[in-house]
DNA sequence: CATAAAGGTTCCCACGACAGGAAGGTCAAG
DNA sequence: CTTGACCTTCCTGTCGTGGGAACCTTTATG
């Protein structure tokens, strides 16, 4: 299989693909006129990559997770403990943007938006400090 | 004042003041010495920016931002648009992260986390494309 | 059989918004 | 006079790609 053809199936662009190959994630074969040729099992890894970047884990967390993946004797917990962490990040950041949201949905509401000068946003960010 | 005066009142970084002076933020005087002098209105515009990076604004939209605040016959609407748009990011960022949030939440509640190798968490990370 | 299009290769630069650190100049206190 | 706290510029790195140049190989077509 050529690079086009993997990076249909695993659903990542070819430039991310070679990005992978470059970090070490995956080793493909070469053919001899120098185009890399994957097997399944790196199109497998492609996809387990694909699927995990979706999930938002970090490039680091994603080789964790294929080690553990390909160790038989690994411990569910070990599994855990990484989605576990990535997961408080997500709800850090959600509550972040939420606080964003929240400070600006209420500016945006006062906002009049007509053709005045007079607007609560910008009075919100020149706020004396 | 010096850097570190207006870093401190500012809230930001001496680092990221010399970057907004860098990308044309802010253009601070110099004593003879070389030294940065800031002005009241570069504080002012400091904490403008600390204000509104805070909120999420890209750099290139707090340019807008303060481009408008300086324009006394500025019109309301163009910055509730700048808002408005803004508002739309966060939430489509916010969807993403909940979305990830959902899957993996329920990931992790099916794994269990002991000491044997099987693990929902990885089942669905490698599953079939 | 020649050629053109479509694919592959490496290499380098850019992004956003800084952070870290080196090498050196300046200033206030003891 | 020295120490240490500031300040300066300059260069590199971050993270996960994307864009594009310059070049080579394969496949399809006239």
């Amino acid at each position: 299989m050529n690079i086009g053809e993997v990076a249909k199936r695993a659903g990542l662009p070819p430039k991310t693909i070679r990005y992978y190959e470059e970090i070490g994630l995956i080793k493909p074969l070469r053919d001899p006129n120098g185009y890399r040729a994957f097997r399944d099992q790196d199109l497998h890894k492609l996809a387990f990559l694909s699927r995990a970047r979706t999930l938002g884990f970090t490039i680091e967390d994603c080789r964790t997770l294929m080690a553990l993946y390909a160790d038989e004797g690994r411990a569910s917990a070990d599994v855990k403990q990484v989605a576990q962490e990535h997961l408080g990040h997500i709800d850090d950041k959600i509550a972040q943007l939420q606080t964003m949201r929240d400070t600006l949905s209420e500016l945006v509401h006062c906002c009049a938006g007509d053709n005045r000068p007079d607007c609560p946003i910008l009075k919100d960010l020149s706020a004396e400090v």
